[in-house]
DNA sequence: AAAAAAATTAAATGTCTGTTTAAAATTAAT
DNA sequence: ATTAATTTTAAACAGACATTTAATTTTTTT
């Protein structure tokens, strides 16, 4: 009774509207995206995004979780991991998000403007907490900091490190112009950034 | 005939209204903000936020450029500054915005959602670019990195200069929960952030 | 092939939103 | 003290918007 249907081989429409929802959310955010816009982005009637996902905010819903997890999912794998050493994390780390912020620029501008409207979404981000407070990456980092007898807080750099690599995003159209940016040199700089970030963290590490 | 008003002592009602404006578009972003919302914050009739700025587009414009201008303004003099030394001008430079940023917390978020909306809006802002690539600033980092035979490119460190400062006010909400921080342990981090910036930097210049 | 269920559509609904109108109240000029 | 200009208000307006309805088409089941 409720979805026998089985055949649904190629895209279905429902994905097909989730699809055009990422991108116009991602875009211009929940307040500025019309559901007409995901509608005719989708190639659908309005009236099926209805159909499907109940309102235009559960299906905003949908989307917000998608990509929160997706931003904090795999820090939880590269942080815990017992065998690699910090700069290595570090690495991991940059290579991780650069390539993730790569193939969606607009997903942290999304995720900060969207949590400042309703920061209690970020619930399915609680996980992150442990993960910057007790994890390996955490022990790692409070034992180099007491060898180098660097008094700063160890949240100083964890805040640092996202900034490093994420920030560049954020402030793209602002760095575009006042670098004379265009989009390949920026892509370029953000490769050249994996390897700058490690060095950088470790640098920064030792000077007290 | 045009503005005969002089007795304006206190805080005219343009004034009230531009204040509400201020506060409900940093707040909220545009899309977001209802002019109902102004006009009830500012205690005055919907039809008087027509009367004085024509429509809600012309009185974000007026806040946008306001923000923008608070945003690059300053820049300009700490990067220019013929007698002060590299770090000198990094040690004001996070002075400065730390200090604008703790006064004005959602500044860059409103700035860069907005901006992504609408890049066209950044020409207020395209003399940074000189100050960027052509200023005292520029020529010592040039200098700087040439003499430490970093070969790393100079916009690089100017992205990480900004990110290291403005970051943490874009990604507060998250990192408020993920590091379990109040307000006031926030705000006491900021400041401690005023020292870290230019020793990080230093390091950050030699590590090649 | 007939019946039932699911998917899709056009149109309507009611609310929200920015803006305008026209009248009233206040202030300034004569 | 009148008159004119300015400021403020309540109400209306028109278009945008998310959502619903009811009918139609397509697909699945029997």
């Amino acid at each position: 009774m409720k979805k026998p249907t089985a055949a649904a081989l190629d895209i279905s429409t429902e994905e097909r509207i989730k699809e055009a929802a990422r991108k116009m959310f991602l875009q211009k955010g929940y307040a500025a995206t019309r559901v007409r816009d995901i509608a005719q982005e989708a190639g659908i009637n309005i009236a099926l995004l209805n159909y499907y996902f109940r309102s235009k905010e559960k299906l905003f819903d949908l989307v917000m979780l998608e990509k929160l997890q997706q931003f904090a999912g795999e820090l939880r794998h590269i942080m815990q991991e017992e065998t690699t050493s910090l700069l290595e994390k570090v690495a991991r780390f940059a290579d991780f998000y650069i390539d993730l912020l790569l193939a969606q620029p607009e997903l942290p501008l999304f995720i900060f403007s969207e949590l400042r409207a309703n920061p209690e979404k970020l619930a399915s981000t609680i996980g992150v907490k442990k993960v910057v407070q007790e994890s390996r990456f955490a022990e790692q980092l409070r034992a180099e900091l007491a060898a180098n007898h660097n008094p700063a807080n160890p949240l100083q750099l964890v805040m640092s490190l996202m900034g490093l690599a994420v920030f560049p995003f954020v402030a793209r159209p602002l760095l575009q112009v006042i670098g004379g940016l265009e989009d390949a040199m920026f892509a370029a700089m953000m490769q050249e950034r994996k390897r700058l970030l490690p060095q950088w963290f470790g640098a920064m590490l030792k000077a007290v």
